[in-house]
This record gives structure tokens, sequence and C-alpha cells, in this order.
RNA sequence: GCCCCCAUAGCUCAGGGGAUAGAGCAAAGGUUUCCUAAACCUUGUGUCGCAGGUUCGAAUCCUGCUGGGGGCGCCA
């Protein structure tokens, strides 16, 4: 079912000649919908404002769906749709699976590279943005119709494992007892060893050579170290209520025999060169190479993006790339998608995005360290928050705390703020859901059939909820284009500000006839819609609070 | 040196050509014989960083500044 305001404006688009841009009213008494377009005609008609839409009023078809239009202002068209049309499509969308979400009509392979921390090293608050966000996107982007492939691209290769598998085979350590937190402790430990021993950074290079090469008690070790370091992934990713699995794993190790394959496509495409003793590639527009092999004969990360996009166009099949990672590597990935252009791994009808969060900040507004200790582990927050909640609510306020915020901002990690459960908060929203649940209960104990029918929307209150519901499929369209979750977010709470007043404003048990089967009727359709929301941020709906 | 991001109410942030710039928090007050008070209602708050420009119209677009953050060939 198309959206109200789509059919609204293609009715005004055939009388005005051009996309009537049509916005949310900004007032309550300038109906639902407003239109500037007879403002952008004046001049090119040489008429006066007014005068223009006085015309398109006067051609426009829209009794079936309109109050009549009313002109206002220096020359706006404001629409104010029929309750009864508001009725039917909040019926149709309460009988709707999909609560009103379209599915897309090109549905696209998605490949969705989200979370990806390092082997060896506990979670940090600095991998929650990419986790929850990446997981909130991938949940939109299915419900939207497309076929999403999430791709975890862990950290499980490069030279820290010889400086760690060195460290660990030097220490003689039990490699099967340690857990993430007692490797991450190893891995410190190896660091400084690799700082202050210069013999022992040339036994870790070495060791570098020896997992590459595939040298068995390495590769044991470093299999290990993946092993225990999955398993406290995937508690946290248990924890935070994330649908990665083990089945998602592409890490960056994966890609390593292939390595010399795409070398050898950018050596004889001529894309890479010799500089210097490493290979490199040169594109216009940067100031600076892409290292593709290093001096030393080693692959940098933009070898492994580089097969990584090879692999995903090419095996994987995909229409469109996503990257959720943080916003310092926009220069890299904005080079990367340019030698993979240059290159032919990325053909111009697959499109690549970098979904570029900003950084989470200590409480002096620094970045937060792993090496310097300074970083809050996620294990540790999430503890921190559910001594305050319990664990579903303590992860709503979480979530719904980085996800209500626009993307490209860096915050400062403020755990007090991070769990308010007052105001615009994951838990007020699942309170809104918890409230409408004992509605329904309570209509049920009193042996209320189940109302399938919006008949009647007399209250302001009503047809705001109305109004506000029938939104739905188009905030979720646009979520899945412009990959912006606090859409969502201002979305569901608007819908919770409605159902407040309307809540206020307008008894449901207390009703009789008709209207109170109309208001159950709503009263379930907003509960749909706000578990369909929540859920696709990652947030459980609650029926009790 | 070059490039990118940010600057809006006391604080945290929405709004990204269109009507009188909005929320939450904080502050003050009020609401419970009434469908859950993690709720609701009321009250006050602005040099939209600065200066030009484009436009009928700029917080929004362009240019230049200022301030903050990030990035820029061998870490990933």
């Amino acid at each position: 079912m198309s959206s109200l305001p789509s059919q609204l404006s293609a009715r005004v688009e055939t009388v005005a000649g051009i996309d009537p841009e049509l916005r949310a009213a900004t007032k309550p008494q300038f109906g639902h919908f407003q239109s500037n377009v007879a403002l952008r005609l004046a001049k090119s008609e040489g008429v006066p404002p007014r005068q223009v839409a006085t015309r398109i009023v006067a051609e426009l078809d829209v009794d079936d769906l309109c109050e009549p239009p009313e002109i206002a202002g220096p020359g706006f068209i404001n629409f104010r749709l029929k309750s009864s049309v508001l009725a039917d499509f909040v019926t149709t969308q309460l009988a709707d699976p999909a609560h009103g979400i379209v599915a897309s009509a090109t549905p696209q392979v998605v490949v969705l590279d989200y979370s990806s921390p390092n082997v060896a090293k506990q979670m940090h608050v600095g991998h929650l943005r990419s986790t929850i966000i990446g997981d909130c996107l991938d949940r939109v982007l299915s419900a939207a119709g497309h076929q999403v492939i999430p791709q975890n691209h862990v950290g499980d290769w490069g030279t820290q494992f010889g400086m760690l598998v060195e460290q660990i085979i030097e220490t003689e350590t039990d490699v099967a007892a340690l857990t993430l937190a007692s490797a991450e402790e190893v891995y410190q430990q190896a660091n400084a060893h690799f700082k202050s021993d210069e013999d022992f950074a040339t036994r870790a290079r070495q060791r570098v050579v020896a997992l590459q090469s595939g040298d068995v008690a390495t590769r044991a070790i470093w299999r290990q170290l993946i092993d225990i370091s999955l398993v406290g992934f995937n508690e946290a990713y248990g924890r935070l209520n994330v649908r990665l699995s083990d089945r998602d794993l592409a890490g960056e190790s994966m890609y390593n025999d292939d390595l010399p394959n795409v070398v050898t496509d950018l050596e004889e495409s001529g894309a890479a060169v010799m500089d210097d003793g490493a290979l490199c590639v040169f594109v216009e527009g940067f100031n600076s190479p892409m290292i593709v092999r290093k001096r030393d004969g080693g692959f940098g990360y933009s070898a492994t993006d580089l097969a990584a996009i090879r692999h995903r166009v090419r095996d994987l099949h995909a229409d469109r790339l996503i990257y959720v990672v943080g916003s310092p590597q926009t220069f890299h990935f904005e080079q990367v998608f340019a030698v993979a252009r240059k290159s032919g791994f990325l053909p111009d009808d697959v499109s690549a995005e970098h979904v570029a969060f900003g950084q989470i900040l200590g409480a002096d507004g620094k970045k937060f360290s792993t090496r310097e200790g300074t970083a809050v582990t996620l294990s540790s927050l999430l503890d921190a928050a559910e001594e305050q909640a319990s664990p579903p609510i303590a992860i709503a306020a979480i979530k719904y705390a980085d996800l209500s915020t626009g993307l490209n901002k860096d915050y400062v990690f403020d755990i007090d703020r991070m769990v308010q459960t007052s105001g615009n908060t994951g838990p007020y929203l699942q309170d809104a859901h918890a409230r409408m649940a004992q509605v329904l209960r309570r209509a049920e104990a009193e042996g209320l059939t189940t109302q399938t029918l919006v008949s009647v929307l007399d209250e302001p209150a009503e047809q705001t909820l109305a109004l506000v519901l029938s939104g739905y499929g188009e905030v979720i369209a646009e979520v899945a284009m412009t990959l912006q979750p606090h859409k969502l977010c201002s979305y569901l709470y608007d819908l919770s500000g409605a159902l407040a007043t309307f809540y206020e404003q307008c008894p449901v048990l207390k009703a009789e006839g008709p209207v109170r089967d109309s208001r159950l009727a709503l009263c379930l359709a907003t509960k749909q819609v706000l578990a369909s929301g929540l859920t696709l941020l990652g947030i459980e709906a609650l029926e009790r609070m």
C-alpha cells in the first residue's frame, strides 16, 4: 500500500507539474501536510504565489483523500486528510503482517560489514557503535525486503599476532587456559615487550613470517587465540541481543590466500606500481598512495579490503556494500573505494558506502585507548548499566542512547546519561509499549474481543495518532536508504508522544460501542508499530515493565 | 601544508531552502477514589560560532575566517 503523502503528492504533481515537496505540517493548524509548490512556481509563472496556489487548488482533485485544501501565509497549500481515509489506512496497517512496511520494489543483495572486533582484545566501548548500528541496519534493510549478508570482519591477522604468539611461546603460557580478558593482558605485555626489547621485536617479526607461511605450531596458537576470542565476542553479542553469529564471520585472515591474486590483478591492469620499494596505487585526488604491499613484502590492510570487495562483489553478488566503521577511517574507505573502482573490482552498478560514526570519548573528552588501559570494556559498561535496570531495559537504554543521536558526531561516554529511563530514551518507548499491552490485557480480561477495525477518529488526539502510525512505512524506507537509525528513533518517540496525548485524552475501556472498539484497534495498531520499530532497533518490546 | 567532520537553549541533541527554530535533561509548580506515576500537564530559556554572498525567502546553499576534533605511503 502506497503511503498517504505519496498518493497526495502524485495528485498535486499532475497539476503543478513539479514535485510539490510535501512535508509534514509544522503546526497543527496547518493541517497534516504542507506544500510550498506555489511559492516556487510564482517566479517562473510571473504570478503572485497565492494566485498560483489558488489555481492549483482549483484544479486539484483530492476530494477522496482530503478536506478542501487551504491556502495560508505567503502561499502555502495545507492539506488535511479525511479522518475516514486515515481510519481505513490504519485498519489496513493493522491487518498487515509488516505493519505498513513496504518491501522495496528493487530488492538488493546488501553486504553489511560491522562489529569487527580484534582477536585477543576485549570489545570496548568503541566497538559498541559499530555493533549496535550495524545490527540495526541489518534488521531495517532486511525488513525493507533486501537480502542482507552480514560480514564480521574480525581483526584476526596482521603483525600484532607475531609478537603475541612469540610472547606466548617465550613465557610458556598455556593458551588453552586463557580467556579473552587474560589474552588481552598477554597482548599488552607483548606490546610493552616489543617496544622495550629489540631482540624480542626481531623474533616477533620472524614469527609473523612463520604465521603467514603456515608454520604449524604458530598457526595452532593463533587458532586458539581466535577460538577463545570468539567465545568472548559471542557472549557480548548475546548480552546485546545482536544477531551476529559464527556464520557471519569473515575475518581478515580469510582473504590471506587471495592477496597475491589481487596483486596480480592490480599489476596486470597497470593500476599498481612499485614506489620506494612498496607496491602502491596512485589515484587522482588523493595526495598519498594506497599501499598494497609493504616494502618488507607484507600486505597492508588496504590489500585485505580490496580482496574483500572483490569477494563480496564477485562471489556474494552484492548490489550494495556497507561498512559500519568509525569516522577516522573515512579517508581510508574513500581511497579503497576509488582504487576498487579504478581496478575493476567494484563495478559502477554496485554502490559502496561508509557509514561513518563518531568516536566515543572519555569523560575528559579524549579518545579511549586500549593500550593505555583507559578504555572501558563493553562488558563493564553492560555490568554498570544492569546495576541500574534489568538487562532488557539496560540494553534498551544503551542502544537507544547510541542510535538516537546522529551518526557523525563524537560523543562523550556518560553512563548516567545512557541509562536514563525518562524522556527520549529506550525505556520510555518500552514503557509506552507495555502500557498498550496492559490496556489490551485488561480488555481481554473484560471479555472484549480483539478489534480489527479503526472506524472512528473524531478526537484530534485520535487523528494525530493515526496520522503518525500511517507514516511508519515511509520512515523505514528512509532509514533503509539513508542508513540513519536516529530517524527511526525520532519517529518512535513522536509516536509515543502522540500515544501519550491519546491515552490521556481518550478513555479506551471506559468508552462504549464503536468508539471503544475503534480505540482498542488503534491501541493494538500502535502496540504493533512500537514493537516492530523497537525490534528493528534491536530493542526488546516488553509486555510488562 | 593539504583533506574531512563538528559548532543551534544552562547541558545533551533534532531540524540541512519555506510560516513564529524544536525535543529531552536540568530548574519551578501541578496531576493518582480515574485503562501501570519508568507516566501526564504547566512555566521560562536562543547573536542557530563570526563576516560576506546567492535567493522572494538562509540555522539550512556558496566563499572566507575563528575555535574544537580527526585523517594524510609502509599499524590494522
